[in-house]
DNA sequence: CAAATTTTGAGGTACGTACCTCAAAAAGAG
DNA sequence: CTCTTTTTGAGGTACGTACCTCAAAATTTG
């Protein structure tokens, strides 16, 4: 049988209240009877039972995701899974909730983050540019009290803070890797699109897509990255601009969760069936294109997977355990017509 | 607040001792009475609290690994995730564990199965070719109490049994995708290998190989499958005979968990290199040979979801719950060096 | 050495559920 | 209508932990 905080009382030689003390950080203990208990815990390998310690505490964890106000058909999906998710987990006393803010503005999602209540919210998983006043809200949420993971966009670089996401260097290095091989021994050039390249993620798909395509297939030749501002006709122009300007395109590379405006452009250029396309995210547009062989592959990540290991994260920092790191970390996923 | 027994036997207006005998099961109340708490467990939104009363039951889940006594770097890895993991979930009160038995002889397994102990195991989870005494054998130990999940291999067609694995007919189908586009606009014949074609993923990923390779790509002409039987020089021969058999081997497609042995013959064989290779699972031979380009993809299922997987479906089936079917859906992985 | 202070122990209640007993109420049988 | 049986209610204890109070013991201070 598991061991209690009875047992280890007795183990210390100790009574329950010292034990309760000592494991509950209360103060009035001396030093040396504190490591007498942490050695008896060690000893008798005890180990708190959480679920009695929440019943006893009528713990709720309540988490917060929030995400920009205008968003991609990926956005949400995410948002239905948190609401899934949250389903599923109310079994564990965790409740998650979806706040939109206007992401473009630092500071209203600065002061989103700085108005958050410690009765109100255990946790938020942050969907914003990296921006130092979000930074530096995050990192005072933390001081408070109130766990805080980077939820895709905005991993702070030298901060310890978490993030949920796939490693988006590792996707660029993976989508040139597959563009290669698709496009075979032919030499071209390869279109490269994003909504914009002020995006953390966009730069480093970019960078690891780049690093791929100049070491292992130096025919090919990719462009430099178009922009298009969410706008349709601004896409339409730099598209077909590409086209006019480079007859020789054998592949376009989508970097950005929006894909629909840009991948519509590229399939509505003239030799655009021969053209390689991979994109970002299953989406349902993503998913049509994949299967009419519009789009080659798409790169993704589950949402799914996603919203639970922001949520998991987020419960193991307030219990202060250590998250699994090997079950944390989003893979990368290859999806083809098959494995839909 | 979450509403609790309490208040759910003043919304029925009956008391604490009838809610409970509804709720468990107990004998000696009215149809009537029943009805009356089952409408105000939906009018209130009643849901139990599972770790409360686990609390009080003092339940702990354990949980049976049955993996065969022989197996390859895979299996290894498996064991040892699932060391992990149940480590990891000593916290929700469940222990997973690890019986090897002689899988190639089903009575072996079929009798093991039969010795569980009620009070010694609430799931198992069985890696074992599907025969009929070990499908009647599970069938027997659900109806004794006990819960189980065909693991990896031998998911019975026609049972109700859950499956933890991926699809294996869509993974067949995802590797000879991906060769087809990898090999590119060259003809040939296609090499396929596998421990033995009696078991049923082996089976099903031929048959989903064999059905885009027709579908897509008629230039590419997928030999006979070969068997190893795990034997090393057996392997050797009949790859070297397929080789001298058949010049023009453009690919090889290794079916089987156990790659090791297969992807060495062939990368022996001269001319290899020109060869498109896929084999099945990450392990630290087919990863190092990816990295190597002796492998150009590999086709695997994440070891550490699968046993994660198993052990919530068979939580979810303990408490009489339904599996979150979107989260145990295991992936078809494809591994590039990039995306390791 | 006594007084003040710190540290420890003993005991309680609570969380939400399970499971038990015993008595009271309701329903059915004759 | 009485007697038997079924159904219901009231109340208790327990699970492992948290958190509280009060007194006793140990330690430090003057």
């Amino acid at each position: 049988m598991r061991p209690t905080t009875k047992d280890l009382a007795v183990a210390a030689g100790v009574s329950l209240a010292t034990v309760d003390r000592v494991l509950n950080g209360r103060p009035g203990v001396k030093q040396h009877t504190i490591e007498k208990v942490s050695e008896a815990i060690r000893k008798i390998g005890f180990e708190r039972n959480i679920s009695a310690a929440n019943l006893a505490k009528q713990k709720t964890y309540t988490f917060l995701f929030l995400f920009p106000e205008t968003g991609d058909e990926f956005l949400d999906e995410l948002i239905f899974k948190i609401r899934e998710v949250s389903q599923a987990f109310t079994a564990d006393m965790i409740s998650a909730d979806v706040r939109r803010i206007d992401a473009s503005d630092p500071h209203k999602v600065a002061n989103c983050l700085a108005g958050l209540g410690n009765d109100e919210v255990d946790g938020v998983a942050v969907m914003a540019p990296e921006t130092p006043p979000v930074r530096d809200a995050m990192n005072r949420l933390t001081e408070r009290g109130i766990r805080a993971v980077s939820f895709l966009s905005g991993r702070p670089q030298n901060s310890d803070t978490d993030y949920v996401g796939i490693d988006n260097h590792a996707a660029g290095a993976t989508s040139a890797h597959l563009m290669g091989r698709f496009i075979g021994p032919k030499k071209g050039s390869i279109l490269v699109v994003t909504e914009t390249m002020q995006a953390r993620d966009s730069i480093e798909r970019r960078l690891g897509f780049d690093a791929v395509m100049n070491r292992d297939y130096p025919d090919l030749h990719p462009l430099p990255s178009l922009e298009t501002y969410g706008h349709q006709e601004r896409t339409q122009l730099v598209v077909a601009n590409a086209f006019s300007n480079n007859s020789d395109i054998v592949g376009a590379y989508v970097l950005s969760a929006e894909a629909r405006t840009p991948v519509e452009a590229i399939i509505g250029m003239p030799g655009a069936s021969d053209v390689v396309c991979i994109a970002h995210e299953r989406t349902p547009f993503t998913e049509s294109a994949l299967k009419a062989n519009q789009l080659d592959a798409i790169i993704a990540q589950n949402p799914g997977h996603l919203v639970r290991s922001a949520i998991r994260i987020l419960r193991a920092r307030c219990d202060s355990r250590e998250p699994l790191a090997s079950q944390e970390k989003i893979r990368i996923e290859i999806l083809l017509k098959d494995n839909l």
